[in-house]
DNA sequence: CTTGACCTTGTACTATACTACAGGGTGTAT
DNA sequence: ATACACCCTGTAGTATAGTACAAGGTCAAG
């Protein structure tokens, strides 16, 4: 298979070729050959990297996460239960930050609920209201 | 009332004093009086303010837009529809992040589960098998 | 009267994930 | 042969929401 330039490497996974740069300063891609002039050629192997970066991004891991699971894809003799762990402990997080925005919508539901709108006053709006008054029911 | 010092405008609503500063750069406090030692003296209305700040956070509200909401809360003649109409935008965009981590956490749900764990090697691992392929059917 | 805790300013750093730009070299099309 | 698009490097900027630090001034307690 013949070798990616930068530029090619970003355009086939739909990024920014400054995001390669990056994903390789950032230790995401191996270090790439290099041409006679010194351009980087990137391999397949850094062409599914970036892709695996996209997707695994997609379902809420960060680059650091992304950077471990990447070692354990391409490490020899690892296992399954890292990787499932990293995911699970994903999970959690997932969770909590659904449950944290689930209580800010219901709030914000309840509130412009009350909310007449239109041209009354702020004075007597329960959305500044609330907001004001210190009770931290929630 | 007594004026309070940055430290104790801080103290009283459990941030960094830095943060005082902070939020008076950025435009959430007014200017605050000073003392003859040039030490910031704060009103009962900073104190409202910081406290709003904090709320208006917990419920999803970026400092841009608290600025605006502040800018409602104590400007004369403002009226309850814009308020009312930033509260329902907030709520959009919140339902938007919880649909998607919704959809991250029931697919990553479905990869913890179909995978063995354990000292399976990663060759098979659904999960980063998952992450591999260019299938986007999300 | 000195120590320690506070205050002032400007600036720089944290985290995350990029993106932009300057100044130079290369590669290709016309 | 020259324009244009790409590549290289290092550095700096974006967004968000702060936090840290240095160098100096102030204030209250012992």
């Amino acid at each position: 298979m013949e070798k990616l330039t930068r530029g090619k490497l970003a355009k086939s996974s739909g990024v920014h070729p400054e995001t390669i740069r990056y994903y390789e300063q950032y230790g995401l891609l191996p270090v790439p050959a290099r041409s006679e002039s010194n351009y980087r050629l990137f391999d397949a192997e850094s062409v599914e990297r970036v892709h695996f970066i996209k997707k695994a991004q997609s379902v809420g891991f960060s680059l650091d996460e992304i950077r471990l699971l990447l070692g354990l894809k391409y490490a020899e003799d690892s296992t399954c239960e890292p990787v499932k762990q990293l995911a699970k402990e994903k999970l959690v997080e997932l969770d909590h930050k659904i449950h944290c925005l689930h209580m800010m919508k219901d709030l914000l539901t309840s509130l412009v609920e009350a909310c007449p709108g239109g041209d009354e006053p702020t004075d007597d709006c329960p959305i500044l209201e609330h907001l004001t008054t210190d009770s931290m029911q929630m």
